[in-house]
DNA sequence: CGATCATATGACGACTAATTCATGTTTGAC
DNA sequence: GTCAAACATGAATTAGTCGTCATATGATCG
């Protein structure tokens, strides 16, 4: 189901790279608008401005462009997390920043969002393994919480994925549909909701 | 966007009735399977055992045969769930019954679960609709709870969305992924959050 | 029975999209 | 400045799907 695949080698020259990040980007912006399905290789070549034979030279095929943004959309997202909750002093603190920064990024980067959302129907694998691996982050973090004391025992991995779950919806509802509501107006509430929901 | 689309006329006849049903229940298989774009009109046509043009006679088009499926899907979840939580006594309790039978119906119809997620990415309208129309019921039965005193002042609308997306990850981590956890492990930390998090 | 409407068929034309490749251009190490 | 490697091209090949239609069959009723 999923491909094995061996990578196309990385360009060796400056121009290549150039190249490259053309594509990657000219692919972002038309499938976050489009869709994966409703982008062809033509599509993306001609944004980026290259021919079509160009996108063979670095990538396999469309699915491995896909790979790579959700890889690619992993790390801005856990990036623009991690600075937001820097200067949280406990577990509650940084879920309502963490929340609140989740939204944020949706509202900022909603062609990204969707993408890694459309990867469940191109490369399961790839779908899979982003939320497990958020989840095995956000896991450790609550129970070095619970190990502080700061939030009621429970089961860490249940929470986690209870909580990301709350956090894509009202992305969906509050980033990608409707982006008039202030986010206090839905943090407050939700954060209501969690932190009494968790904490001892 | 969205096609207005006139619909085709029904059947007329028994035969036609039986005709059409095979169709879409060989495009539930298939589409739940594999999964839209890669389920062709002949794999379908194929399946049902009917002629390619056949098809045509009761659909315009594989999104109709789509968006038929996720009308169908939310009206056999709502009556699961309803029927799940007819004999609960107050908010919480429906609360824990209306989680498990959610992932239960996941477990049972992974494929139909699938299809509906993947109706966001063919025809966002119907996708918005499924979860407006399901948000709606949910803040109403939040309303009334909170004007019976069962629960705290809060914005049901929140509320909703924020339980609904729990549900959500939820079901597709151990409804889809993982199908051997006991509900109980899932339910209960999962109810404790929420029940802490909700009440007076 | 024969007439008529509904239903069924599958080959076909029109089209779209993916991928290759022979040919040409650019780069940068020497 | 030379030259081999890297890169770029787009027309041609390949593969497959959609949706139509002329034709055929089934069912119903007077």
């Amino acid at each position: 189901m999923t491909a094995r695949a061996s990578q196309k080698p990385q360009p060796k020259t400056d121009r290549g790279e150039r190249t490259r990040r053309k594509i990657l980007d000219a692919a972002a912006l038309a499938i976050g608008k489009r869709g994966f399905s409703a982008t062809s290789i033509s599509d993306i070549t001609a944004a980026a401005g290259v021919g079509q034979g160009t996108f063979y030279i670095y990538f396999q095929s469309k699915e491995e462009v896909l790979r790579e943004m959700v890889l690619q959309m992993g790390r801005d997202l856990r990036q623009h997390l991690t600075q937001a909750i820097a200067g949280t002093k406990n577990r509650l603190e940084a879920e309502r920043e963490g929340l609140r920064a989740f939204i944020d990024f949706v509202r900022g980067n909603p062609g990204l969002y969707r993408i890694v959302e459309e990867s469940q129907f191109v490369d399961e694998a790839i779908y899979r393994r982003h939320y497990m691996d958020f989840a095995a982050t956000y896991r450790a973090a609550l129970e070095a919480a619970e190990a502080r004391g700061e939030i009621r025992k429970g089961s860490a991995e249940v929470r986690a994925w209870a909580l990301m779950g709350m956090a894509v919806l009202l992305g969906q509802r509050y980033g990608i549909w409707d982006v008039a509501t202030p986010l206090d107006d839905v943090v407050g509430p939700a954060v209501d909701l969690i932190g009494r929901g968790i904490r001892p």
